[in-house]
Order: structure tokens, then sequence, then C-alpha cells
DNA sequence: TAAAAATACTCCATAGGTATTTTAT
DNA sequence: ATAAAATACCTATGGAGTATTTTTA
């Protein structure tokens, strides 16, 4: 059976007139006749009555029209679906977050084009921390990965979204916190730290670790805690003095204060990872959108 | 579209391999890479990831073989369907029948045979009398019609199904009653009838009349009634003689005798009787059936 | 007689075959 | 080195075209 016949089949049986079905199908009358009678055989039923002047439907072939005709619209419909999940206009698009990334600038402009320009595909955005990213990534149980810079398998590649200054976070009390100039990581080195546990997840540990590391520097962690928002209020407390990302600046509390860091290198980046195998269709035009929006409001990438 | 893309579709997907589905499919490897990369060029989106070394469904393709299933299982359920229907093996057969059909003889005898080989078939029996018949059958709400002859258009044909002689129905009490020796028209002609109305439709009015008007003969009427059993109550009641075929010679009540008529043209058909255009497979078969009962239990046959 | 489907034949598009290359493991 | 898909090219089946015949209203 072949769907040919069916289109063919239906033609006819609407029209019943072999001339004008052949014309409305853009074929000539002759194979139109062949191919029913080819269907016919196949059946091993007759489907029309023709008595030269005239063409009726036989029982079998009223029957066959019904069913001719859905299998068609169903077979046309099966295509437009397949065609549009193909071309990541449906379908769902998993996106897990580090909550330490800054939701007010590229991120949410990305997110925002992209709703615009394919409002049927499901956004499930999941809030995960750098290291609980990377199993789902691998595991295409996650399309595309928001995170801090980790320790990437071989096959998840990723490229930076975002790098942005490190800020000291201090007290506005202490001697650290009288003023606003930038200060030195030695200087800050010096320092009690509130940061976060390894069990946090987070990528900015590593990042942090490295960074006194290089320079020889072991500052004295006198509070480790989960997440930014605690850091915050902990030097607000007067605890200590932290390092973060310069977005961070917006979480504004009394009694603490930010200062720039005069070292080129104390910068932190947002990677945005994925499989470096055959990415979804939705994923490829998500990372379209992200792009257009890095190469818009043109701020800082390369790959790391 | 085409079925054939569907079906190499399926074969590679559950093969998750060129060369195995190839081979299932009875074909070669080229071919069918190239078929599957057309059906991917019509629809637009890749439906497998091929590494050279694997082959994996994309989420399109996944999608697309559920639908291909459907869709081959659907045309294949309809294929089936409608070849039975238009091999007469399910459907409906429509038969009339007049109360004065024999239901001793030739058609409960095809009817058992025809419902034995054609157990799915919805069979209809409706009871109408041979006049009620001819509308329904030019109509094609009625395939086949068992009745006493009747003038027909010339859109139905007709065979004999039964000839059976006539009989004359006699009170017993009545000097007619009083032996079994055949009996003339004639004879019969002088004494009261009992006979159909004209309202009662049925064909053996028609031919009532013809024969003893070809003898020049007019009986008297006194009772007009509307079907065979009053006939024999009223006979039996002494109202007075009547005619009728042989077969009715079943209905034995008190009082009443059958005798036979010695006049050869004495004699009633029962037809069956269809449109001459193309008759339904189910019909088709229907009559099959009865002429192989008619040959087996060789009666009586002709043309009217 | 005329309109419409069937038949006879011809042609060519394309499904399918064979041989070979490319690629990834 | 090998297995598997892709590529290149060829063949031939059968779908579609043209011309003609058959049929019935």
């Amino acid at each position: 059976m072949e769907l040919r016949y069916l289109r063919y089949f239906v033609a006819v049986a609407e029209e019943l007139h072999f001339g004008r079905a052949a014309q409305r199908l853009g074929i000539s009358q002759p194979p139109l006749s062949q191919q029913i009678r080819a269907l016919e055989a196949e059946l091993g039923t007759p489907l029309f009555l023709r008595t030269n002047r005239r063409v009726e439907l036989t029982d079998a072939g009223r029957l066959f029209l019904g069913e001719a005709r859905e299998i068609l619209a169903r077979t046309e419909r099966a295509s437009r679906r397949v065609s549009r999940l193909g071309r990541g206009e449906t379908g769902q698009l998993r996106i897990g977050f580090t909550t330490s990334v800054p939701l007010t600038a590229t991120l949410p402009r990305a997110l925002m084009r992209y709703r615009q320009r394919f409002p049927e595909v499901e956004l499930r955005m999941h809030e995960l921390n750098s290291q609980r990213q990377i199993a789902p990534l691998l595991e295409n149980e996650l399309d595309i990965g928001i995170m801090r810079p980790a320790t990437l398998p071989e096959s998840l590649e990723a490229f930076t979204l975002i790098r942005e200054p490190l800020v000291a976070v201090v007290n506005a009390q202490d001697p650290l916190g009288q003023d606003d100039t930038p200060l030195t990581l030695a200087a800050l080195a010096d320092q009690p730290f509130v940061y976060f546990s390894p069990a946090a997840g987070t990528g900015l540990l590593e990042q942090f670790q490295v960074l006194f590391a290089s320079r020889g520097l072991t500052p004295q962690v006198v509070q480790e805690v989960g997440g930014p928002n605690t850091i915050i209020s902990l030097v607000a407390s007067g605890l200590g003095v932290s390092l973060l990302p310069a977005s961070f600046r917006h979480i504004q509390i009394d009694n603490v204060r930010y200062r720039p860091i005069s070292d080129t290198d104390a910068v932190s980046e947002v990677w945005l990872t994925h499989a470096r195998r055959q990415l979804s269709p939705q994923a490829t035009h998500f990372i379209d959108e992200v792009k257009a929006v890095i190469a818009g409001s043109d701020t800082l990438h390369a790959r790391p």
C-alpha cells in the first residue's frame, strides 16, 4: 500500500469522475485509471462501479474513503508535528543554572528573546549548583548548564557567558570598610574569611582557592556557609570579609560595603555548558539568542 | 510523504543499524540511506544522529517513530477491513420476503448455508409483500427480494426459486371436501371464493386472476382477507373455497382439506429478485448458495 | 453521437543495485 | 584495522504521458 494510492483514490471518490480527478491531481487520466485498478487489485475488491457514464463508490469504496481520509490527515499532521519539533519550534528546553548567576544581565535577556521567538517550547529551569549540573548534562537530562567555571569532562564543552570582576565584601565598621578604593587580594587575605563550604558545590570556591594559592596566600576561613546571601549577611554581622562576583553588589545591606579588587586576574566567569555531541535544535536556538545578546550588549566573551 | 518512507524509517529505528534494517527490508544498504535522507529532507529535520559507529534517534525521530507505527498499523487494518467487506465477508445483507414463502424448503436451507459460510455478515430480514419490495430494491435499500411473481420494472431481474403446484383449499364438510382426487379449476370456479384483498399486495392475487381469466372463468369472491392463514381459517369455517400454493398444506386445521388441481398450469412460483445493476458481494454469495441448494435438492428452475 | 473510461505503447524519473570511499573506533 | 555509513554511478522497474479504442447513455 502506498499513500499515492490513497490520494488518488480520494480524488476520484470526491470527483466521481476520472478526468476531473486526474486534472485535480495534475496527472493525465490513463495513469490515474491504472493506479486505481492497481489499488483495487491490491485490495482484492472493486472500489468503484464504473459505467462509462457514471462512477460511483461500492460499499468497500465508501469504507475505504473514510479510512483513506483519516490516514492522509494523520500523516499530514505527523509530518507537521515532527517538522516543528525538529526545527525546535516545539518540545522542551532544560536549563540548569546556579544561584550565583546574575539575574540582571545576559541570561534573562536571552531567555526573554528565546521565549518570544519560540513561545511553544516548554522551558524547564533547574536550579542546580555547578557540580550537580555535570551528570545531567552528560546523561542528556539537561540541555544547557549555566554555571561557574568547573573542571569539565571531555564530552562537555562551554563558553564564557559573562566575565565580571571580583569585589571584596567588607563590613562598613571595619577598617577595610572605610573607603571604596581598590583593594589587593593580598590585603584581603589577611582578614578572617566567610566563604562557601565545599558541600555547597559552587564553582566559586575552586576559583577562590586557585586565585589565592597562585599568590602563595592562604586566607583563614572562619565560617563556611551554603550561599552568597548568607555570606553577605554574615559580613554585615562583622564575622569577616569575603570575595564575590561584582554582580552581587546589587544586594545592598546595612553595614556591608563592596570594594573593587585591583588584581587584574580577580575575575569570575559564568559558563554556558553543553554536551559536545549533537545539540537539540532548541538548545541551538537558545545559544543563538545568548550569542546575539552578548554580541549586542557586547561584553565579554572568550573560550575558557 | 509515502508509506515506503515510513516502513524504511521504522525498520532503521528498530534496528538502529542501516545494514541490518536494509537486510530486513530486502534491499541493500545504500538505497536505504538515500531514502532516509530523502525523508529527512522532506521533513526538514534529521531523524537519526549518525556517528558511523552508532545510529540513534533524535527527539523528532522518536516522535515520528510512534506516529509512523500508528499510521502503518492503521493502513494495514484499513486494507484488511476493506478487503473483507469487498469480498463479502463482513457487512450486511438485506433480504425482503413475503409471508407466503414456504419456510420449509429452499430458502431456509440457503440461509443456513450462507450464515455458516459468512457468519460475520449481518442478515436483515424484512417481511414485505411482493409489491412493497420493489421500491426498496430499486433504491438499493434491499439487496434481494423473495417474492411471488409480479410485474417488475426493467431494472430489476428475477429467477424462479421455487415452483409448486396450486392446491384447492376446501371445507371437509362440503361436497368438494369428500375426497382427495384432483379437481379442475373450472370445478373450483363455481364455488364461493375466499381470497386476498388487493390491499394485501401479494402477487398470488394477480396470478389467481390471470389463471381463471385465461379460461373465461370469474369466480365469485365472497370474502377478501389479508393473509393465507386467514384464508385457511375462513375455509375451515365454511365460508367458501380457495386456491393456494401446495406448501400451505403444512397448515393442518380441522375441517380443511387440500385437493390437487389437475390443470397443469396451476402452479405458483417464488422469485428471487434483485436490481439488474452490480450486485453487492454479499448478495452474490447468497445467490450462489441459493443456486447450490436448488441444484442439490434439484427442483424447479426457469426464468419467468 | 458524444463523453468518459479503458487499452496500448512509449518514455523517463527514481528506487534500487554495485563498487568504492570516508569515518570513527 | 575494521565496521558501518556515505558517496558515486549504473540499471531497470513502473509511474506517467500520448494516441487510440471501447462503451453506454
